[in-house]
DNA sequence: GATGAATGAGCCTTCATTCAT
DNA sequence: TATGAATGAAGGCTCATTCAT
């Protein structure tokens, strides 16, 4: 039978439900009772789907997470194949870019990237943006590296403090999600959150990029 | 009776047990029953101090966190003070300063902003960084006010870019405190990150600071 | 279509998933679902042979209790209809005869006699034992009456005395079962352990048989 | 105050309410919930009793089994200290001893034992007999070790056949308490039940005790 | 014969908080 | 101040069984 409008399978229930109980209340403060009610579903149905809590939010959020954390490491692979000069030219497009498609996708789901930030504490997603944190910087250490062996001179520059700055631009990028702003708003504000994060770089490391 | 070095008051008792269980497992998932057994104290000499579970973490960060909030209410107003030629002048000075003074103070009080920024999930101190974020949007959007009133020519800059950068700033400075960075390590940092916002801002803002 | 050896029907897969987790977990804590999920089959597929979790273990083990039991049953009927005489000569013979039967029946249905002793909590198999026990006792109870009937001097005994000793001979017996000794070892204690009761008994009652 | 005839304390309640529910049902199958319904009491008085389920049982039986283990370990302790001619001269009256006291002891503790015996499935108490018969067999096998080393002649016997018939002898004694036996009649048959066991070890053995 | 989603009562356990002492 | 037994709702989860297809 075709699903109709008016048809909606105890899956798409449960998941209705749900995202709207994790995003009131928090990954740990949700009651299972609550989502399989508010879906007008029995406990043991829900069961039958998935194993557990944890289970249904990853169902919700796990595709998302694993797509964009890939998307960085294909964009950091390419990148680190590059030869210093070309990462040098093409860096912040390339950055520009991932950066971008990063956003698109987002806004694609954007509840579901409201879980993972706001939402997943007691979850394996508590950290998610911390991951996305250590591939910046573990790229961006690498990077500086390659420029100094390029034989450019660079201010000595510590892990740690990039860290902090890396964390400092996803916590700023995400803040778009947090906050509901709409998409081509956050488009144009990332964009100029680049901006003033390629300046920062430029007088941290005390070269010119792009030039 | 003198409180002498073999004796801790309940309430001190208390206190050392529900900062580690808070740290533990956070706000939420923290147990008063393991608090009060940790501490060896019972359940009814507890509400003898406390109202509730969060009250009590509300005495164990509450302070801090007013503190904090009222340094930049006070630096911040402070500064709307002053003219807008010497809020040009001194603004990185002040800044930096605020900074400094938050960061020693941070320092001196770990164990209480860990709980504010780690393990505050379900308190009203959840949003402790964003209420510093807000306070530093308000202020930086009047100053740019200000630069115009005053005939500068600035690039136009929406007040969301401003929450965006501002999230990241204090974002990154707080990373020292979640990652148990050395002070002395961590306040060369949060120049340094400062520094790189400064740089931001004259790139977004299209103008020289401090000059 | 003749079954053949690559095909298990679908009765023999919940068969022999079902003795697996019955041995596994006894039949209180054994899991319909783990198995018709561990034969690869449906809910649905089980009720269509069974109407419960007990009639499956009956399925299981029905056949092999009725067997012993009756074996038992036959077995007493036709000694029962020996004269007092007769009783007395043969008694050895007879009852050696049959734990024999009885022990290489049990032996040819290890895995199901183990269910019956081991797994039976919740079914009416409980009193497997005690019903072996029973019919036991009845009939050295009546063997014992026809010794005074025949003049025999013996002295007197309570059917309770019976009972305790029957349960520690059958008792005795399944242990060779619980302990999966190999099935000579075992014919070989049981028959020791005949002798031993042999033994008993006279002392017992006073009296020499097979003598 | 003074716990008068019409105050039952929580505790009391709930081991009355227990042991009912436990002797009704076994272990796995009782419900705490209605343990604690039956006995007056809410779910949250039971656990600041006890932290589970099995606890509570523990709890009913434990000091119970321990008394009966223990007698066991001091009377075999005592006996393997004795000469090899003692433990001879001796062996029938400590045997009968020793189970003279545990037959006292079980009956003042009739409930207990019950449920030792027939309610444990699913608690560390499973193998309660089995570990009696353990000690039993590990004190018979080494008694035996002992007569071959003072030059009496013994069939040879195996480890295996004294675990069957220690077994048998265990069960029989238990039957007691399973059938609600009145105490003294008990005692008799225990008292022929191991008359019986003397003569099946003469006759296993090809020994005279206690001659 | 077989499917497998759905039922819904039931499981053991933990929680923050209260209150008579 | 302090005790600690008691509350009772709520938690996540499993179960044997049913039934429309």
């Amino acid at each position: 039978m075709v699903n109709q409008d008016n048809v909606t399978s105890t899956l798409e229930k449960i998941h209705i439900a749900a995202k709207q109980e994790f995003l009131d209340k928090g990954f740990q403060l949700a009651s299972l009772r609550n989502i399989v009610k508010s879906a007008g579903v029995t406990t043991g149905a829900f069961y039958g789907y998935y194993k557990s809590k944890e289970e249904l939010f990853d169902a919700l959020v796990g595709e998302q997470a694993e797509h964009v954390l890939s998307l960085f490491d294909t964009t950091l692979g390419n990148f680190n194949k590059l030869s210093g000069e070309e990462q040098t030219r093409k860096m912040t497009d390339i950055s520009e870019d991932a950066m971008f498609q990063m956003v698109n996708y987002m806004y694609d789901h954007h509840d579901e990237f409201k879980l993972l930030i706001l939402c997943a504490e007691g979850t394996k997603y508590v950290d998610f943006i911390h991951q996305l944190v250590l591939r910046e910087t573990e790229s961006s250490f690498a990077y500086i590296g390659t420029l100094k062996q390029m034989g450019i001179k660079v201010k000595p520059i510590n892990k740690n403090l990039i860290h902090i700055v890396s964390s400092g631009l996803f916590t700023g990028v995400f803040e778009t999600i947090v906050h509901d702003m709409p998409k081509e708003e956050a488009k144009e504000y990332i964009q100029q959150l680049q901006q003033f994060h390629t300046a920062g770089w430029e007088q941290l490391l005390g070269v010119k990029f792009g030039g």
